[in-house]
DNA sequence: TCGCACAATGACTGGCCAGTCACCGTATGA
DNA sequence: TCATACGGTGACTGGCCAGTCATTGTGCGA
């Protein structure tokens, strides 16, 4: 169920072409993004890794964050397909929510293991946005964030339904699970800026998947 | 058993006035960081608020971030206070550790419903300085993080020795804890940007401090 | 009384780059 | 063949403010 479906009249040639350019500034712009960081990159050096001019970029962006936030668009289509695909009611069937679990931390963080940089980009303009003085730019994270809680919590709702799980607030846990992915990201990512004292635990998508699901099923405690 | 303890020797009269107009810097610039956010601040304002000139702040902070840093070091002293008073060995004597650790996600939570504009100024300078090019401004918060898992490490393997907590790696347990109650303020700090959806659960010190108790001692599954 | 060290001052500068816009080239179709 | 629109261009500007530094003031000890 995809919020926007494609428009189905055939596109011109002339709306071919542009939303090929189009393309190409955002490939460009999220290479060059990765590479510098999003700060330290000038529009200038985007145009002209997609081989155009300055100019050229405000033909087809207001500005520099909204390449950016189209650049998360991107990124986040990707999440909510990953959510939708392990939460929706069809591929819960014969699942327990444990399971469901499992695979959604595992394919969530296989994502990072492979878009690291722009994933770090991501959480740092992120903050920066959500806090500045532009209100539009900090919705745009809280609905994008509300997208995938709404995804979400039919299932877990489901799952209290089923007495599968215990009757607490599932917009809260749907929060707290995004969360923790969100936090076990950071810590990878962190890792090496100092010594790395390295717990092991958490350097595979498996072994995070594991950790979590663990302790989010069963708690800390050991009531053996 | 603070880090760092005051040197004996009385101060000069020198001395002493010059760390009073230090603090008097220190809680204007507070004062306007917290008001205006820090990007938007100016020194000259924060000079202004304290009856100083521009030049002056030069003579105590090497920087504006550095000037931020130490307003952060002080907010980083309390939250160590608050996680040594739970987390020592003397005030674990006679308490679970869902006592410990709802006790501790209290205190936690009431800090910050005091200090709201300042933690949501350490977190979004947080991720500008940790993923900035300056590797020293870097390693600052992960000595600070690394000092507050450090102290809640032993007790938590301590009740692993007890056999009260799952034998799971306590740094990662400790990190995961402190995530999910910097999370939780993200969340509230956050509500009300857009129609907030608004789950009455956490809007309390008490509140969060009971749902993440539950959750992380006992786990989400209902196994009754 | 002098001189030195310490401290305050605030006008000024330097560097930055997002965003603009007047101009040019090219394709389309009349 | 000309007219129009669409798109590309890149030199330029405007605004910003952290950080500097030459100058002035002050208090203390000799």
């Amino acid at each position: 169920m995809p919020v926007i479906t494609e428009t189905p009249e055939p596109l011109s040639r002339r709306e071919r072409e542009r939303l090929q350019r189009r393309r190409e500034i955002l490939d460009a712009a999220r290479a060059v993004f990765a590479e510098k960081g999003y700060s330290n990159a000038t529009l200038d050096e985007v145009a002209q890794r997609a081989e155009y001019a300055k100019g050229t970029i405000y033909n087809y962006f207001a500005s520099k964050d909204d390449l950016l936030l189209a650049i998360f668009d991107d990124l986040y289509d990707d999440l909510n397909a990953i959510i939708e695909a392990r939460f929706s009611p069809a591929s819960m069937e014969g699942r327990s929510l444990e399971e469901v679990f499992h695979g959604f931390v595992r394919a969530y963080m296989e994502h990072f293991f492979q878009n690291r940089e722009l994933f770090l980009i991501l959480v740092k303009e992120a903050y920066r946005m959500v806090f500045s003085d532009d209100r539009e730019k900090a919705c745009y994270f809280q609905q994008q964030r509300e997208r995938m809680v709404s995804a979400m919590v039919p299932t877990l709702e489901h799952a209290i339904a089923r007495g599968e799980m215990k009757p607490l607030p599932a917009v809260a846990v749907a929060n707290m699970l995004l969360g923790n992915v969100n936090g076990m990201q950071m810590h990878i990512a962190l890792e090496g800026l100092e010594e790395a004292p390295c717990d092991p635990v958490l350097h595979t998508s498996d072994d995070a998947a594991a950790f979590l699901t663990t302790m989010l099923c069963d708690g800390l405690l050991d009531r053996s």
